[in-house]
DNA sequence: GTGGATACATAAGCCCGACTTATGTCTTTG
DNA sequence: CAAAGACATAAGTCGGGCTTATGTATCCAC
């Protein structure tokens, strides 16, 4: 029978690439790894790696142990989560990686429906280009990422994802800019009429700054930025003070803000959230308990908003 | 992590109820496999198992764990026959038990087509009762099973099933006796018009007895048994010896016989043929070979023994 | 009810195997 | 061409799992 410790080990090398980052990975010396990589081989009978340049490279038969190795070590979790859920323990750690609005909107709501709960999680604020690397490195163990419908998210092999929420893109004015557009506060507006405001947006490395400019040249103008922040709750403040006009998701507003009109737009972007787990752990009951109370969240978070708004 | 070895042994618990049995299974000896439980319960933060007059009973969390053994063992099983395929070894050895006329005609048609494919088997001939007790033992992968309409055949929990063909039970008679009774080769007879013949059977340990019994009985009468032997070409040189007249399924027929008339009943009784196997070994593309193969062998033979007769 | 048999648990000791440190070989890079 | 990086091999240590031996509880027969 093929030893279980090993694929993991094989699974690990082809996450990370090289023997001496899956034996740190795994807390292990390279040696380590390398020996038992070696008895997997004369298990399978077949090479499982062999070596390209100074790095090894997963031969077929490799790929193939690796694909057996994530349903077997996913179902092993699946077991253990399935037993920390019959003992009531508080084990059944749920890592999850979410981007700010989401930690900040939809995380909250879920740890309060938690209660004393047999799930415990662990939350890091994390960009969705980030927490799909950690998810792929098995760091966390649910992503929480968005992409707009001007720039669709890719994710990566080997993931399961579903759908939370669809969060619309509005745009932020002050309201005498409105009343000089004429338009009243949720009223749709038509981006081409900015052209030439000054505009407040995120960073180049946001990928809300992407958006921008893609929904922008969709209108037929490139936007001149006036000032930059990653921060929205900074851009708000900004447009409150008549600095200029931004372009954000609803989940992103800040609860309380200044003097500001919010317009859905005429050609409308909606921001889609996502949640990411590896293929491997699909069984796992915490797991499929924390989408659904993500899932609910996020019915609540829309309805909320967008009654409210 | 849970070991799968120790999850291995709760699984051979739960089939051979004794730990000593359990032991032997896996030749180890019973202390091995009572330190292991432990370990395993240590592991697993709950009891597994409980005692039970002298015995060992799982607990629901056993009941848990074994559960997801099955998927773990049946996927880690699977891997290795993928990596024999794929190595074009001559691994992949796939156990089959089969009843006498199955072993007889279908297996060596499975055996012609296999030619020098990657799979090797090993047949052993049981009576369905035994096929099944030895497939709950793992003592065998692929059952090939059958039961009558009359009679039906129950499955143990944790199988699955695929039908492979019907085989119709037949009447066999002298032909003088066909000639008495009015009727030609071929055409089908009202068994009530046998009541008062001589009846030709296998032993009352053979399910086609029951079978026998419960044809007539549903005829209206209750036959009057002169020869039994549990081969059916005994039976048929009987019959061609004008002995009697019997009851036996087409694929139960030899290949040469002498002078028999073969006749449908009125209400036709058939024989069901299927290929069991356990539910963790569903993903063994060996086994899934097989089982193909031996649909394929069915369809041919049924094909034959329906244009020829 | 008592003795024997059966079934599992515990104790003690042995041995294999997996890990570590140390060293060697090959590739890449400056 | 030297130096660093990456993996393999060698040698030694240590833990874990197996065995044999012994203990304890349950079931059955007489």
């Amino acid at each position: 029978m093929l030893d279980v410790r090993r694929l993991r080990i094989l699974q690990h090398l082809d996450t990370y690439g090289t023997v001496a980052a899956t034996a740190e990975a795994l807390h292990l010396t390279a040696p380590a790894v390398s020996q038992q990589l070696a008895v997997l081989e004369r298990e399978a009978g077949v090479p499982v790696v062999e070596k390209q340049g100074r790095t090894l490279r997963l031969t077929p038969a490799g790929e193939l142990l690796v694909a057996h190795a994530e349903v077997v070590l996913g179902d092993l979790a699946a077991a253990e989560s399935d037993l920390a859920a019959l003992r009531g323990g508080q084990h059944g750690l749920v890592r999850v990686a979410a981007f700010a609005s989401a930690a900040r909107t939809l995380m909250p709501a879920v740890w309060r429906r938690l209660a004393d709960d047999s799930l415990t999680l662990q939350l890091v604020e994390q960009e969705p280009e980030d927490a799909l690397e950690a998810l792929r490195k098995r760091e966390t163990d649910l992503a929480v990422v968005h992409g707009y419908t001007v720039l669709p998210r890719d994710f990566p092999a080997g993931c399961e994802q579903s759908t939370l929420m669809d969060d619309p893109v509005l745009l932020a004015l002050h309201p005498d800019h409105a009343d000089r557009l004429g338009v009243r506060e949720g009223e749709p507006v038509d981006l081409a009429r900015l052209a030439d405001s000054p505009w407040l947006t995120p960073g180049p490395e946001a990928s809300c700054y992407e958006m921008i400019q893609r929904t922008c040249g969709a209108a037929g103008f490139v936007p001149s930025i006036r000032a930059r922040s990653s921060d929205f709750s900074v851009l708000i403040a900004l447009v409150s003070a008549g600095a200029g006009v931004a372009l954000l998701p609803r989940l992103a507003l800040p609860a309380a803000s200044g003097p500001i009109s919010l317009h859905p737009l005429v050609r409308p972007v909606t921001r889609t959230i996502f949640t990411v787990s590896r293929a491997g752990t699909a069984r796992r009951p915490d797991i499929r308990r924390l989408v659904t109370l993500l899932q609910e969240a996020a019915a609540d978070v829309g309805r909320l908003t967008t009654t409210t708004s």
